[in-house]
DNA sequence: TTATAAAGTTAGGATAGGCTAAAATTCTAC
DNA sequence: GTAGAATTTTAGCCTATCCTAACTTTATAA
């Protein structure tokens, strides 16, 4: 047992990897999984029915394999972590893509949750900073590429006028709604109009003022609107978007 | 068998607290690693049995064990993993000791190394950048603590006053050597004068132009003088250390 | 010097998680 | 509708790592 966690590395892995082939194929077959985690057919079959014990997956011998609520949200804390951890190797260490997705694969099963809470804190700092955040990011990359600080050196300039206009723009600035919002496009939320059911969805992930929320995708007539917010995926109806109150920078 | 590595993460757990124990009490019994680890003694003869078997450690059944000389080289690589993890969570993620030293050992196991010397260089990179990366850092913990962004915007004047004044003496600034720093003064290697089994060991571990050098501490006259760099500790005699061209900030 | 106490080892058992080979089931094509 | 192919499961084996209980060795103190 993986110390204070629900599941083994190993079971958190197979839960993953059927979530992961549900969502891009619509059914979770075992060979799937075999290839995908590279083990044989029969470790599958192993390890579907160690979770079905646990009343993480629905199984019949011969069947797909479904997911339960329980499992559902197992599976999707673990993604988490898994996307986080590959943002920040591939965002702040410059790691490249293959080898961020392999060491968030492992590293996903042995970090402990809090940490994990402070590594997206962090990142989204870093995306907010008026000091500079996200070019003292983009100058690592530089530096570790080329060894050289210069480009950190003379960016500075550049960052320090966007400072300063911002700063006096500051006055002036309307806020805004989140339906208003075009993909790529980052805020910061201000409160939450409305109470109900996803006020509530909102608080229980830790989210109020202060948050930054950034736009991912935004569907044709504006709904739904898919946003990152402290590093979960989000989807909102326009109707609930509209009932956030945030400011952009 | 941890896919990829030598030792499987238990019988890391076990080299790194005998070489711990050893660096503590000048011994390592069986009883401390035990207690260590939060084991029973008889997993305890059972790690070291393995341990024995792949030549890392000397071992003679009731006798206090010893490394080998391979098995110091992994120790000392799994401690350094260790190090630099906790470092980051506690330095940049304003993690408390415990929990870093806790999620530590347990990540150290499972992340790539090539991912280690990225943020071990990314830590040095933060704490040398003009653009202020040590205080984009500090504002993090503010931030992380109060919910604000009032330290980061306020303090991002004195922060370019600082690079100003700091790009005005650069020309002015006199070099120096290691062996003149004194113990928590920074530098930044300029080149390394002398050839010879000193700089092949920087070279080793490849320090060369840009690392940082950290002075942890100096002998009471001047010999030997003790350096952190790019996550290595280092005892350089001071004839050697003189030979380090060094730049302060 | 010898009887405890402490430390360390061995024996034996459990769990987890991988594998191969063989059997069972389901799919697919004629 | 049936035979062969593909898929999945079972059986049996292996290694790693932990544990408890019993035994052996070493240390200590009367
Ligand atoms: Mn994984
Ligand atoms: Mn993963
Ligand atoms: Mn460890
Ligand atoms: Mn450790």
């Amino acid at each position: 047992m993986n110390a204070g966690r629900e599941l083994s590395a190993s079971l958190e892995d197979y839960l993953e990897a059927i979530f992961c082939i549900i969502a891009a194929k619509g059914v979770a077959h075992a060979k799937d999984i075999a290839k995908r985690l590279r083990v044989t057919a029969s470790s599958v079959t192993g390890g579907l029915q160690a979770l079905a014990k646990k009343n993480y997956i629905r199984y019949t011998p011969y069947e797909a394999v479904t997911l339960t609520s329980e499992g559902e949200k197992l599976a999707k804390d673990v993604v988490r972590r898994h996307q986080i951890l590959k943002d920040f190797f591939t965002n702040v260490l410059a790691v490249d893509e293959k080898l961020a997705n392999e060491g968030a694969c492992k590293v996903e099963h042995s970090i402990p949750p809090p940490i994990v809470e402070k590594l997206v804190s962090f990142m989204e700092f870093v995306e907010i900073c008026p000091r500079g955040g996200q070019q003292l990011v983009d100058g690592f990359r530089h530096y570790h590429k080329t060894g050289s600080k210069e480009n950190c050196k003379r960016c500075i300039v550049p960052s320090l006028e966007k400072l300063k206009k911002g700063k006096s723009k500051t006055k002036g600035k309307a806020n805004m709604t989140l339906a208003g919002l075009k993909p790529k496009q980052k805020a910061v939320v201000i409160r939450i109009e409305r109470r109900g059911p996803i006020s509530r969805r909102l608080a229980d992930m830790g989210i109020g003022r202060g948050a930054l929320v950034d736009v991912e995708r935004v569907a044709p007539l504006g709904d739904p609107i898919v946003v990152k917010v402290k590093g979960y995926h989000l989807s909102l109806r326009k109707e609930d978007a509209a009932g956030i109150i945030v400011s952009i920078d």
